[in-house]
This record gives structure tokens, C-alpha cells and sequence, in this order.
DNA sequence: CACGCCAATGTTGACAGACAACAGAGAGAA
DNA sequence: TTCTCTCTGTTGTCTGTCAACATTGGCGTG
């Protein structure tokens, strides 16, 4: 036998549904102000802890933004800004390092050969910049971690295109985990220094500037294999398993 | 002068983290149940609603799942069932379909081309059972739709990367936003039919079983680029704006 | 013994009242 | 004018209470 739901939906879900409709009907635009939490209650005929619960469910999806004494908002939609659900950072086992590089491939390459395409002067000055950094940043880690994240990011950028922005925003978390040691992996082994990587990202930077689409892509690619290989040979040596 | 934050972080932040990085270290496994919202009061040494309102957020993630007069258990993490997050769902301008149709590009025409490498017997069943029911589906608008889409997703999965399922998943809504108005449009004009749509998956799907990576990654790539030339025309003609 | 019924228990879901923490605005004082 | 303080509205939090629900085990009946 099948019987149908009858009524199990709660209340903060239906709550949730009710805004996120309006939001998404443009009833509600970006920056608006709701109403309190008790007018809200009121309005629904429920419980104010239902209406707070709603509220935390719709900012944990980045919606809309609670702002204490002050008022509850309808976030800016910035779509560079925006965070995926992705609530995909939890993982991370050594496996998944693989499949980020593969993603990373299809995303990066892609992003670099439309930045080429279409980058404003205002996305070189960034890339370049996070170059300046990344020199700078010899020695220590952590700058130059930050700066290389940078310099994708710019790229992701220049691509003028948000959602791919977006996207990659939300793959940062994990290139980031995995850069920490990935960089020191790379710093170690003798073959490559820091020159060679600082090699590699200007030359996807110049192809990127001379509006190549082709090389840039080849250059990205190049590093993120170059990337794989020197983690490959690693593990393999550590990890004879 | 700029000084420190003092103590901003709401309570019911701070419990959240402190349970999603349970989750994310390990020391809460899917499919462990959580202590109940009683008790983790009590070890949280904060109120039931701070609680409640952490444990709600954290299933807005889809990190856990709530089950009434049960309990409350960490979420099976199956990358490829993985939730509909899709706070995303909002936008969707004009415009946003070029974007989306850009990223489509950069992941399917790589998810085919991984696909042709990795794929399994069963990814090519799911392949088929799809096209099946595209032939079956013709004349019916949502039947077709839906096989579509099956078969797009299909291939994500065949490429056995957990992490570019589960980015195909999130935007899989947007796809099917535009898919509906993409297949009108493509279905209306007359230089193309069914039978054209059908035989272009058929090409993708012949080249990710004979094991070419480089032709499924053309066939794709000639796939959503007649679907983006198709649109571009009939939104030129029909928008002279 | 076997089966169905049901009460006990523990859980999540929801409400109401109270107070703390905070931000903004306006009144009042220097 | 400008600084300070209070007042008010809002979010953040706690607590007590009850409802809805699932599981378990005991009890009675056949």
C-alpha cells in the first residue's frame, strides 16, 4: 500500500518556502528589510522560534543576512561573492585530491581561455598584482598561499562570467586545503622551486594578455598537470600503499 | 584606529561549527546519531533554541537530517543523490543564459571526454535507458525534458568524479530553467526536429562507448554550441532589441 | 505461546514569556 | 553646534510547557 503524505511538512520549512518564494518572485528584492520577527510571527500565526528557525535555514543558504538590533536584510545578490551550498568541503580524503585536480582542469583551462578572450586592463592589474605578491611572498608560506589563490581567482574573474565565477568561488575552500600542502610538497622537491612556479603563472598571465585563448588554456594546463605530477610522485614515494 | 572584534559570534554559530567540524574531522560519521537537542544543550552549556536554531542551519546545508520524535543523524554523504540545494534557482536573467551555457562548455564537454575514459558497462545502461526514453518521449515536451536531462547527468556520472557530479547537480536546476524554453525554441524552428536533437546524443553517446575521448568531447562541444546558436538566432529575430 | 493493544519513554516540533545585547534616533545638556 | 544619554525597536538567548511522533516493552486476550 501507498498512502500519501498527509501532513508532515513543518512549520519553519513552510515558513523558509514562503520567503525564499517571495524572494525568488521578486516580491522581496536584494536589500530590502523584513519585517521583525514578531510581525512576522503575527503575519504567519506562528511561533516566534519557528520564524527565527526559518531565518537561520535561509541565511545558512545565503539569502538573506540577520543583523543584530538592526534588522533582518535580503542579501545583495553578487554572484562573485556568492557562496555555493556546497556543503562538499567536509570531505577532502587523499582520493578526492584527484578528482579536484580534474575538476580544476575543466574549470581552470575553460576560465582562462575566455579571460583571454574577454579580460579588461582592470583584471590585469589584478592578476598582476597577485603576481607582485606571489614574489614578494617568496619564503613565506602563507602570503605566497594567499597570492596564488589570488591569481586564480583573478582569472576566474576576467572570465566576465559569474557563474563560472561562483563556481570556482566555492571550489576555492578545497583548493585551498589541498594548497597548503601541495605547496610545500612542491617547495620541497628538488626539481622545482619557487621561480618555476612563479614561471608558470606568468606565463598563463601573458597569454592571457596578448588575448591568446589557445595558450592560455595550454599554459593552465600545463601547470595544474605539472601540479598533479609533482603530487603523484610524492605520494607514491611516501605512501608506497 | 581599527581594533579587534571582541565577541561578535552568535551562539548558534558557534555551536554549528562546532558540529560541522565534527562531521568534517570524522568524529561524527553518516549515519551516527546526534546526542539529542536536550542533552547537547546541556554539553553546549546554551539554551535549547540555540540549539535548535544551529541544528537547523546545519540541515539547510543538508549536513544532517532531523527526524521527528527519532532523532537527529548525520546525512548519508552519496555525492551523486546529493541534495538540491539550489539557492541559485533566483536568478536566472536573460543574459545568465549565455553564461550558463559557457560553463555548461567548460564542464560537460570535460565530463564527456572523462566519461569516454572511465566510463562502466552500467553508466552506459543509464546512457541508453535515457535515449530510450527521449525516442519514447517525443511529442511530449515533459517526458522529453526529463530524459534530457537524465542523460546530460548520466554523463557527469559516468565520469566518476564525485566532485563534478555534484557541481553538474547544483546547476542542473538552472539547466532545467532554460531547457524548457532551449527545446521550445529548438523544436519550433525549421531547420531542426527531434530527430536532430536525438541523433546529436546519439553521436555524444557513441563516442563515450567506444572509448574516445577527444570525439565525446567534440560531440558535446558541437552539441550545446548548435543549442547556443539556435537560441541566438531565435532571440535575434524575435528581440531585435 | 502468539498476537495485538497500549502505555511509558525519549525524541523533535512548536509556543509564549522574559530578559540581554545591540543599533539607531531623538531629546537634552554643555 | 556637538556630545551624551535615554528610549525604542530589533535580534539573540533562555526557560517552561505542551504537542506530535517513534520505539520499546509489558500486558492481556486468544
Amino acid at each position: 500500500m501507498a498512502f500519501k503524505r498527509i501532513k508532515t511538512k513543518k512549520i519553519y520549512e513552510e515558513v523558509a518556502e514562503a520567503i525564499f518564494d517571495m524572494i525568488k518572485n521578486g516580491e522581496l528584492k536584494p536589500g530590502d528589510k523584513l519585517d521583525s520577527v514578531q510581525q512576522l510571527a503575527e503575519q504567519f500565526q506562528v511561533g516566534r522560534a519557528a520564524i527565527r528557525e526559518a531565518l537561520t535555514a535561509l541565511k545558512a543558504m545565503g539569502l538573506i543576512e540577520l543583523k543584530h538590533g538592526e534588522g533582518t536584510y535580503v542579501r545583495e545578490f553578487d554572484p562573485t561573492v556568492m557562496t555555493f551550498p556546497l556543503s562538499i568541503a567536509v570531505l577532502m580524503n587523499k582520493e578526492d585530491i584527484w578528482h579536484l585536480l580534474e575538476v580544476r582542469k575543466l574549470l581552470e583551462a575553460g576560465a582562462a581561455s575566455l579571460a583571454a578572450a574577454k579580460r579588461t586592463d582592470r583584471d590585469l592589474d589584478a592578476m598582476t598584482e597577485a603576481l607582485r605578491q606571489m614574489k614578494e611572498g617568496i619564503g613565506s608560506d602563507e602570503l605566497g598561499e594567499k597570492a596564488d589563490l589570488a591569481f586564480h581567482m583573478a582569472i576566474a574573474a576576467a572570465s566576465q562570467n559569474p557563474m563560472l565565477m561562483s563556481i570556482m568561488n566555492s571550489v576555492s575552500g578545497m583548493i585551498v586545503e589541498t594548497m597548503r600542502e601541495t605547496r610545500r610538497i612542491w617547495l620541497f622537491s628538488k626539481q622545482t622551486t619557487t621561480e618555476k612556479l612563479l614561471v608558470e603563472h606568468q606565463a598563463i598571465f601573458e597569454a592571457i594578455r596578448d588575448q591568446n585563448p589557445d595558450a592560455a588554456r595550454a599554459r593552465m594546463l600545463e601547470h595544474l598537470t605539472n601540479v598533479e605530477n609533482v603530487l603523484r610522485r610524492y605520494i607514491r614515494t611516501q605512501q608506497p600503499d
